[in-house]
RNA sequence: GCCCAAGUGGUGGAAUUGGUAUACACGCACGACUCAAAAUCGUGUGGCGCAAGCCAUGGGAGUUCGAGUCUCCCCUUGGGCACCA
């Protein structure tokens, strides 16, 4: 037999599979929907790493084609937007020639993998017969109000001279090249993705959604969804001395909060430097001058400077000005300070430096006054959790933290089950430090010893006392004491505790009541600001409610009241929608002087972008397109006056948005989508792409989505079934691949020395589907041995002289493997676990060799029945040796064309196995056994066995435990 | 700071429900073939120990007959968010 030479049979087999369009049979009755994140054909090609994602969705294709699926699996390109462009500004080409070549190259590279890509679908979003249909949803999102113009300041990049979205940010920077992003006032065009936030949210926890928890949270966290309220603060008149609160005071700021539970310890508020009520107290404000000058710094700042890591807070009192607290009718001042965002909630907060750091470091700086409103709640855990059964006792505690008078030492009181300080009931008429005094005495009889100082003055401890049959709920205070000497007195009750001396350092461990350990903890370290929930203290009626019940009775005494209400925000903003560049989607809309903006016409689609000179940016914010006077003037469509069209163009991740929805139907001219298509193919069921689009890509796409949903375009809530992403391949050094070190390995290349199949299976192989590993050549030499051995192993069905297929020992054996092979392979493709299909394929494999190949004095041959089964199983992975060895076997008909080898149970089933004899845990013997031997039989036989015998000789057995076909465990004393 | 994921040999990594830790592959060492090298094939390969055996899954506790796997605390790395009130 020749040798295994991939060059040649891959070529071919590529030709022939294209030629009989083999993965085109899209009539069977189940479909599966296969798709990869389409790629910008960027002008410097494939690197490995790009095409994992494409080689893990063929495997999965072919597994479903031989599972009797019909498979959608396309392919195209995401053209438009900024690479594209700056590559063909750099090269000086016209970005609609850069594109095509580029995408030559890609189609190319891709097409040497042997992917069962159906090229009949090919989609280019730079197509007009494509972004007709892009711009046909913004019509419909324009028509619903969704599409809107704003004046708003926004991001723009100077270098790329355009506005940018808040999803093409990194810190501040721009996504694309990293210059500092600075805010600018522009008209743009924005889509109110808000108004869908909630189903996007919401949605993400359906059932019909199957992504990794990663890309789930990381969605959740950019919606970032709070729930609070809204509080009126009146601004108040000196002049009428009038602090109570008016429903109808057109005089206020609006505050938000989550944390409205807090508001007693609410010491003065801030807004942000854009906050309008500025403007309208300039009158009432004395200090207008210094507010001014605070303004316009902060306006200068970039939004780096803004959000800058340990960046000092800074602010400005609005003399003269003061707001009202509507819970307690008390004034407090009022802030401006660029630590609140203008942008989110109202642009107005209440301040309450005790229960939230930043508003306690602004406090500090500026001295301001600092109340507590929550005390920390404690409930107790294990067996001292309060149980629901038993009646509940709420009292006033005290407790003291002791400290020894000479010695690094505490006391602790121990009683029957617990161990904690001392500490006890305050009663009736008796001060806490009264309390603390007398409970000292009582139950240690130390007589001399002074209060150094309070620790906690609120502390709310829940748990339940076995002592005493029921719950306490304490509201405490905690002293640190000092013994001045240890003169003692006997005390009456010694027989329920005693007293114990501990060293600082043993605490933690011996303290076992859960609010005393938190107790401790504030000896040694103060906590300045309690952000939990807990108890509220100091808040009138409101006092000994938890953070929970006060948040909702506090908020319906507001809506009551008219003085706030309930209110959920949102961290995702509205999507800023266009771009000042030349290569993207015109927006369909013309501007008329008499009727503002106007849609184009649907039957006028596609705006086509027209040809340009030079289409570099401008830089003006305008886009190079508004130079194109014939292509601007044009007449409006709704008047037939004169006007002018949008020269704003869609960013990037426009045609991206509903690409997957064209393949399915990609040369409809009279619709987006056939509506029966849609529902025959939709969902999508698997989708693989890089993690990097968790928050951009497929946020917009599930936005436009839901949208194409509400007009009636698609049936399915969600696009994506199934989401995976993958993990990167970094260079051998551990790097990123890059042009800059120069660590780039090209996909051809490797093709080139080892064949594709060898490179599918690497990829494969190499670790877990989504995790980042490094690329080693060496192991592209490793599956390629592993495909030799495959091809060698053919030439061993043969009969030989003497080697007959009779059912022996081994052949049985053989069986067994294959058989539990094609259920892990099976099981492991639908998980997305190649790599340990691929290592149990080379399990079997080596087992064949051994058993067929190498062994001298073996009776049988290799049925071919079995080689075809590994081959089947194979074929996913590499199709190209699969179909060459199937078609030398005699079959005529492709490989692709046949059944998934399904396993048989009657074959699962080892003759023999091998069980473990433990003797407390611990492998002391391993015996040869059938696997449905008994415990008594096992036993029998381990406990004759000598190794067994040492460790249980003279030993009493005290248990044996089971584990059928697995192990026995005998426990000896 | 918050959220998510992950820490296992020299390396990439295996280990269905808690049940033989290190499968598979790379690398390395030795051997065969060869004048030689490459390729190929064979043998070995967690650490300590002559051995019986002991110790090993980031660290520490806990639950269990039994923990890489479950619980708690801590450390480290990667990713995301970050003054969102």
């Amino acid at each position: 037999m020749e040798n295994y030479q991939p060059k040649e049979i891959e070529k071919k087999w590529q030709q022939k599979w294209e030629d009989s369009r083999l993965y085109k049979d899209y009539g069977r009755a189940k479909k599966f929907y296969a798709l990869n994140m389409f790629p910008y054909p960027s002008g410097a090609g494939l690197h490995v790493g790009h095409p994992k994602g494409n080689i893990a969705t063929d495997v999965v294709a072919r597994f479903k084609m031989l599972s009797g699926y019909s498979v959608l699996h396309p392919m195209g390109w995401d053209a438009f937007g900024l690479p594209a462009e700056n590559y063909a500004i750099k090269n000086k080409v016209h970005p609609s020639i850069a594109v095509a070549e580029n995408i030559a190259t890609f189609k190319k590279q891709l097409e040497a993998f042997g992917f069962t890509y159906d090229w009949d679908r090919e989609i280019d979003t730079t197509d007009p017969q494509y972004y007709k249909w892009t711009q046909w949803i913004f019509l419909k999102l324009f028509e619903k109000g969704l599409a809107y113009e704003s004046n708003e300041p926004v991001n723009w990049c100077p270098s790329c001279k355009t506005v940018l979205s808040n999803e093409d940010l990194e810190d501040g920077l721009c996504e694309r090249c990293g210059t500092q992003v600075v805010q600018k006032r522009l008209r743009q065009w924005v889509l109110k993705m808000t108004a869908y936030a909630d189903r996007l949210l919401v949605d993400l926890d359906s059932e019909d959604l199957d992504w990794e928890d990663s890309i789930i949270a990381q969605q959740k966290n950019w919606i970032g969804k709070s729930e609070g309220a809204i509080v009126k603060f009146s601004i108040f008149n000196s002049q009428f001395s009038n602090k109570s609160q008016n429903p109808n005071d057109q005089n206020f700021i609006e505050v938000f909060t989550t944390r409205v539970d807090t508001i007693f310890g609410c010491t003065y508020c801030v807004v942000a430097p854009e906050h309008k009520i500025i403007e309208q107290l300039k009158a009432q404000i004395s200090n207008y001058d210094e507010v001014e000058a605070y303004l316009i710094a902060s306006q200068n700042k970039t939004i780096l400077e803004r959000t800058e890591l340990q960046k000092e807070k800074t602010g400005v009192k609005l003399q003269g000005v003061e707001v009202v607290n509507p819970f307690n009718n008390e004034t407090v001042p009022l802030f401006v300070a660029d630590y609140v965002l203008g942008g989110y909630g109202t642009g107005a907060v209440m301040a309450v430096p005790a229960h939230d750091e930043r508003d306690f470091e602004f406090a500090k700086k500026y001295d301001l006054e600092i109340k507590k409103s929550v005390a920390p709640y404690i409930e107790l855990t294990g067996a001292f959790s309060p149980r629901l059964d038993k009646e509940t006792t709420r009292r006033n505690t005290v407790t003291a933290i002791i400290k020894h008078p000479n010695e690094n030492k505490y006391l602790l009181l121990k009683w029957q089950d617990s161990l904690g300080f001392v500490g006890g009931g305050i009663e009736s008429d008796e001060k806490s430090e009264e309390a603390i005094m007398r409970e000292i005495k009582e139950e240690t009889g130390y007589k001399n010893f002074h209060i150094e100082n309070v620790i906690i003055e609120h502390l709310y401890g829940h748990g339940y006392k076995a002592r005493k049959e029921k719950n306490n709920f304490d509201h405490d205070t905690v002293f640190f004491v000092k013994f001045d000497d240890l003169e003692k007195e006997s005390i009456a009750d010694t027989e329920t505790h005693e007293i114990i001396w501990v060293n600082e350092d043993e605490m933690d461990g011996i303290v076992n009541l859960d609010h005393h350990l938190y107790m401790w903890s504030r000896l040694k370290n103060e906590e300045a600001v309690f952000i939990k929930d807990g108890i509220l203290i100091n808040s009138e009626s409101y006092s000994g409610l938890t953070s929970v019940e006060a948040r909702e009775k506090m908020t319906a005494w507001l809506e009551e009241n008219k003085l706030g209400k309930k209110k959920v925000n949102f961290k995702m903003r509205d999507w800023i929608f266009s771009r000042q560049r030349y290569w993207g989607e015109p927006i369909p809309i013309v501007h008329c002087e008499k009727c503002g903006a106007v849609g184009v016409p649907e039957e006028q689609l596609p705006v086509r972008l027209p040809e340009v000179e030079n289409y570099e940016p401008t830089g003006t914010g305008e886009s190079p397109l508004a130079n194109i006077e014939q292509w601007v003037n044009t007449t409006c469509p709704k008047c037939g006056g004169p006007a002018k069209r949008e020269t704003n163009t869609m960013p990037q991740w426009a045609g991206s948005s509903w690409y997957y929805l064209r393949y399915i139907d990609p040369k409809n001219d009279k619709k987006l989508i056939d509506q029966q298509l849609e529902k025959d193919w939709m969902p999508v069921d698997l989708y693989v792409g890089g993690a990097e689009h968790a928050t951009r890509h497929l946020l917009y796409a599930r936005f436009w989505h839901k949208f194409l949903f509400d007009l009636g375009v698609v049936t399915t809530i969600e696009p994506f079934k199934k989401l995976m992403h993958v993990g990167l391949i970094l260079a051998q050094d551990g790097r990123k691949m890059s042009k800059r070190w120069n660590n780039v390995i090209n996909p051809d290349e490797v093709i080139g020395q080892f064949g594709a199949d060898s490179m599918r299976l690497y990829e494969m192989f190499m670790g877990p589907f989504s995790q980042s590993i490094a690329w080693s050549t060496n192991g592209v030499v490793g599956t390629r041995k592993f495909l030799e051995k495959v091809w060698k192993l053919s030439s061993q069905i043969n009969t030989e002289e003497g080697r007959i297929n009779t059912e022996t020992q081994n052949n049985k054996k053989i069986q067994t493997l294959l058989h539990k092979t094609i259920k892990k392979v099976t099981g492991d493709i639908e998980n997305f676990r190649f790599n340990t299909a691929i290592s149990q394929l080379m399990i079997l494999v080596n087992s064949l060799e051994k058993e067929y190949a190498k062994s001298a004095t073996t009776k049988t041959h290799m049925r071919k029945e079995d080689y075809e089964k590994l081959l089947l199983i194979l074929s996913p992975f590499a199709p190209h040796i699969a179909e060459e060895l199937w078609q030398k076997l005699g079959n005529e008909q492709s490989i692709f064309l046949q059944t998934w080898p399904v396993a048989d149970e009657k074959y699962l089933k080892d003759e023999e196995i091998e069980m473990v004899v433990q003797v407390n845990g611990k492998v002391r013997e391993r015996l040869m056994v059938s696997p449905d031997v008994t415990e008594d039989e096992i036993k029998e036989t381990a406990l004759e066995s000598e190794k067994v015998k040492i460790f249980t000789a003279g030993k009493e057995i005290k248990k044996v435990i089971f584990v059928p076909e697995k192990l026995i465990n005998i426990v000896v004393s």
